[in-house]
DNA sequence: TCAGAATATGCCGATATCGGAATATTCCGG
DNA sequence: CCGGAATATTCCGATATCGGCATATTCTGA
């Protein structure tokens, strides 16, 4: 069940994919959440949470109207470890670093609770 | 010049790639031995390999009728340490430890030199 | 039961990837 | 200069990706 590397590889090399993973990396978060931290459109980051979803590397948890997608437990150690990598080394991934702040700053103002 | 994450995960997104890159990180190898280590074709490889080259994860040095392909010097952490973490649980990777292997053993009974 | 909010899905076009088959290029030794 | 070996390139078809637009689904509160 868990992804072979290439396939945890495939996950990341996207730009949003890896916005959204990093975000992730924090606790859940819902599709509007990702959507007004990322500043992208609804279908681009729910198809992409579909896709990360696919190959087992977060899962879903329904709430009321909102989906809360979270890293899958037993996805693979090569996806942490690489969050782990991008959070150590985010002076060369200023957008990553931006997210988590902002992040940070707007987890009280979050539109969906 | 360092290629972005994005752009290092999708190198390393592809089976072949992998195993190239894998087998990189012991030194330098020309197409033609990491035809006969893979047991693919020339083809293939070439390609892998050009397309390794077009985004900066290695180099290229003519020697005679041979090329060979190293890693590059200034291509990124992020790939150092992916080659690593597949080294550290190439249990999970026996393709990988397979490679390797291989790779020691028949290292003096290479066709080109 | 209805409206609206949150999310997913289907369709589409543009573009990339992947690998094979055939062929071209480049380099060497003789 | 020629033949052969090593490697690259071109052409091609199959398939995947990516994102937009429109629409469907699902849930909630009233």
């Amino acid at each position: 069940m868990t992804p072979d590397a290439a396939t945890v590889y495939k996950c990341l090399s996207d730009p949003t994919r890896l916005r959204i993973l990093n975000l992730l990396s924090n606790g859940p978060l819902c599709v509007c959440e990702l959507q007004a931290l990322l500043g992208e459109t609804q279908v681009k980051i729910s198809k992409h949470l579909l896709y990360l979803k696919r190959y087992g590397l977060v899962i879903c948890e329904q709430r009321a109207n909102w989906r809360y997608y979270n890293l899958s437990n037993d996805s693979s150690n090569l996806l942490e470890a690489n969050l782990q990598l991008l959070r150590r080394s985010r002076d060369s991934n200023p957008q990553l670093a931006n997210d988590l702040k902002r992040f940070k700053e707007e987890r009280t103002a979050s539109s969906c609770k």
